[in-house]
DNA sequence: CTTGTTTACTTAATCGATTAACCTAATTAT
DNA sequence: ATAATTAGGTTAATCGATTAAGTAAACAAG
């Protein structure tokens, strides 16, 4: 490895001058910046980033967690998009990701060790469960964390727009005619109690009243599941003439039960999903759903991160909430 | 942070043999390793792992590179797949995971050289264009490298199955009946050529001939191109009774062609797939596909990169092929 | 009783980069 | 002309952990 060592016998200053004149230190007479800096290139000199990072704390490496009970984290094209969005944005301003786990071989650290270890300068939190201790001793920590879809008391959180998400669906249906609108929606939580809560104001500012039978859990990206509350609405004496599912994957259960009863897709019933997936599009019908801009919630929460980790004095706590649009496919029909 | 000189503070012995206790070094009584290391507990030490990347050069981290052209990155299934359990295998082993690019913030580096920036101990290049220059020397450094479903001279690789996938797919529909066999393809990759080629020898061996205006070339993971060359293929005087397709994404779009067409399948055609994606096996009728072992491969790639780092002197370069299971889904006919 | 060998530590150098403190020569101010 | 300042460096300490080399005490062997 090319260190400042090397460059410095090569070109006759110290180690010191060295450093500075690579960092542009005001101390150093242009032109020998230029010819050290020119000694670097031909040498190809790259800095150490372990080195740097012992000495000044600064690692230009961020930490990230995807961690999900269920195991399938990436996976999600949710997740994964949000990922390349924040790596991409990361890479731009010049910072590596790391991902963060707890338990690393047989030590056992959590989060905020873990994130210690490395000298990671901050944290994106992308998903979690927000009720692990571990996790709010983080939040909690000195350490810049950024959070998506959760908010810490006075930290920075980048959020999906979920009520104008839903919103906007509801508004859509019911301006092609839908009254009877059925809720599939995922597990409870902080984003699930949003989504409905904001289906529910959004059908009642439409003086439209849901019967609580049409608001159903399923379990999100679980076709199985979503196929199951799709029978149980079919079977009510007064069949929706639209059902929300909790997600684009989930719409794919529903629509096998649907075509199983060899009900048509949208001249007998309209359907609609959340997330916007590559699949949404390529399925025919095209599927009516609400796409969430992965890629900009990932681009923000990185820049958001590095602006705290380069500028805390200056730096505010943001609440940043990113809308999504509706994408029109044809999975909802036109009622009279 | 508490660092080892805290320790030898607290606990009234030398920072060296602090530090050797910690390692298991022989030449610490055993009284003393475990009052040391009980008093390191105490105070929650965790090691710094820059302070050791800099003086021992090991920095338990592993580089991944998951690069291509078109930026999809990991929202591929198979992808995002196989980091998952490169990174549960690695974590497993007690190293972390940092993603390897070209130019980071301003300055520009190579894969060589942003590994030696992280001195990351090996990379599992997972994804990648092998016929760049930065690639090919990355490969051809002294850092230990695992490649997937490439190999360069000894190294170690790590291998889908290609050939015994498509034999069993071939052999598969044949046994179902199936004469007029059509094979979609990717763009020409050393992974499609080894599929292509299998297919052609598997069709050989059991007699049947592929008219060449059966074999078509499509863009991998395009639901829109596999539509096109389906729609030629329907209007071939001979139509196939069997399409494959380059992945199971793609058959999105043959499905829709096929069912525009108001083609059934599989009464009236029969499909296969490749990957195995999630997505297969929730919809109806289930893909009939084969499923790559990317979780394996994953594994592997982690095992044997690490096995590289801490046993350098009695390593060998392997080349492993990891198998994959046909999933029997239901949209192969059977035909007479 | 002297010398050699172990045992169980400590001292000090080191990894690569940064930076406070210091130095010298040149320039400016008084 | 002398003092004060500035420009343009250099020296040396430092970050945290490791490790070769050194040391003192305990013990064994001859």
């Amino acid at each position: 490895m090319v260190t400042i060592t090397d460059i410095a016998k090569a070109c006759g200053y110290s180690r010191a001058t060295v450093s500075k004149a690579l960092n542009g230190a005001p101390d150093v007479k242009k032109e020998t910046i230029e010819r050290i800096r020119e000694c670097a290139r031909e040498l190809g000199y790259h800095p150490n980033a372990a080195a740097r990072a012992l000495k000044v704390g600064r690692s230009y490496n961020l930490g990230v967690i995807f961690s999900d009970s269920t195991g399938v984290g990436l996976t999600h094209e949710y997740f994964s998009r949000i990922f390349e969005s924040i790596k991409a944005e990361a890479e731009r301003l010049g910072y590596d990701i790391t991902f963060i786990s707890q338990n690393l071989g047989t030590m056992s650290m959590d989060y905020l060790e873990h994130t210690r270890y490395r000298s990671c300068d901050g944290v994106v939190i992308a998903s979690a469960d927000f009720h692990d201790p571990a996790i709010i001793r983080l939040g909690e920590s000195k350490i810049p964390t950024v959070t998506l879809d959760y908010t810490f008391d006075s930290r920075t959180a980048i959020l999906s727009d979920n009520i104008r998400g839903m919103d906007t669906l509801v508004r859509y249906v019911y301006g092609k005619g839908h009254r009877r609108i059925a809720f599939i929606h995922g597990e409870m939580t902080s984003v699930t109690q949003k989504r409905l809560a904001s289906f529910k104001k959004s059908c009642m500012e439409l003086g439209i009243r849901i019967p609580p039978e049409y608001i159903r859990e399923a379990v999100y990206h679980d076709p199985r599941s979503s196929g199951l509350e799709t029978r149980a609405l079919l079977e009510l004496p007064e069949q929706p003439t639209c059902i929300f599912y909790p997600d684009d994957f989930s719409y794919i259960g529903g629509m096998n039960e649907l075509e199983r009863q060899g009900i048509q897709v949208p001249s007998q019933i309209s359907t609609v999903g959340y997330d916007g997936i590559h699949l949404s599009e390529v399925l025919r019908p095209r599927l009516t759903t609400y796409r969430q801009n992965a890629e900009r919630m990932g681009a923000e929460a990185a820049r958001l991160l590095i602006e705290e980790i380069e500028h805390p004095d200056t730096w505010l706590p943001q609440q940043i909430t990113v809308e999504g649009t509706l994408l029109e496919g044809g999975t909802v029909a036109d009622i009279d």
